[in-house]
DNA sequence: CCAGACGTTGTT
DNA sequence: GTCTGG
DNA sequence: CCAGACGTTGTT
DNA sequence: GTCTGG
């Protein structure tokens, strides 16, 4: 599953979705469910450019009688994302992109766990295959929030965790966001990222806690 | 028909 | 809102 | 995802 | 053990 991801290159950012970042995000080298992250939605048809949207990571589908949803939808299955009611309206229509270089899975073994950092060859920027949603409470405030779609884990990622988030291939970035793409094609995406263009590598138990948002969790042991 | 759930992961 | 279970 | 808390009453 | 917070 994919409960920890990093994105602290926010230089080639820009340039390499073509958004404006907003002002209030800052790198993280420990990003944890509940905290507002960088998506990106939009494109297609009419649209020029995508725009740059902060979520809460843990979608709360728009029915939902409350925000507790949140704490638990960090996460799609690829495998059944258009068939649940919590997924499938946003599958259909509001679909984003994640940013991120890289993402954290904890190995279990011998009653311990051990943190693993993978990421793209020299760091570079991918992005997950997200969903959003909109929701408002009774008394008018509104909450948007995300989840990010798993997959089966690929052969590096294996070892440390049977499964890991979708990050789309760069050219089926645009056809994620467009509204225009049909159902079918769309859960063509989501496949396991080919290992031999990945690195995985054991890092510090630093990492744990979200609290140590630190260079030093994304070096190897 | 209405009521009630709506999720993933990991562990047992 | 929409699906599943009864 | 992991870490850390997990409660009420009454008083300030 | 289970929920909340980050």
């Amino acid at each position: 599953m994919c409960g920890r991801f990093s994105l602290f290159d926010m230089f080639g950012l820009e340039v390499r979705f073509n958004i404006n970042l907003p002002e209030s995000l800052v790198p993280s080298y420990n990003i944890a469910p509940s905290q507002e992250i960088l998506a990106i939605i939009g494109g297609g048809g009419e649209q020029e450019r995508y725009r740059a949207q902060l979520l809460r990571w843990g979608l709360i589908p728009f029915w939902a009688g409350d925000a507790d949803a949140s704490k638990k939808m960090i996460n799609a299955r690829a495998e059944t994302v258009e068939k649940k009611a919590s997924f499938k309206e946003s599958f259909a229509r509001r679909r984003c992109l994640i940013p991120a270089d890289g993402f954290y899975e904890w190995k279990k073994e011998e009653g311990r766990k051990r943190p693993y950092r993978i990421t793209l060859h020299n760091g570079e920027l991918f992005a997950f295959a997200g969903l959003w949603d909109e929701w408002s409470s009774p008394r008018g405030e509104t909450i948007k929030s995300c989840a990010i779609i798993t997959t089966l884990a690929n052969k590096l990622v294996e070892p440390v965790h049977d499964r890991m988030p979708v990050i789309l291939a760069r050219e089926a970035e645009a056809a994620w966001l467009d509204p225009r793409t049909e159902l079918p094609a769309l859960k063509e995406l989501l496949q396991p990222y080919p290992p031999q263009f990945m690195e995985c590598y054991e890092v510090s138990a630093i990492v744990n806690s979200p609290r140590n948002d630190r260079a030093e969790v994304v070096e190897p042991l």
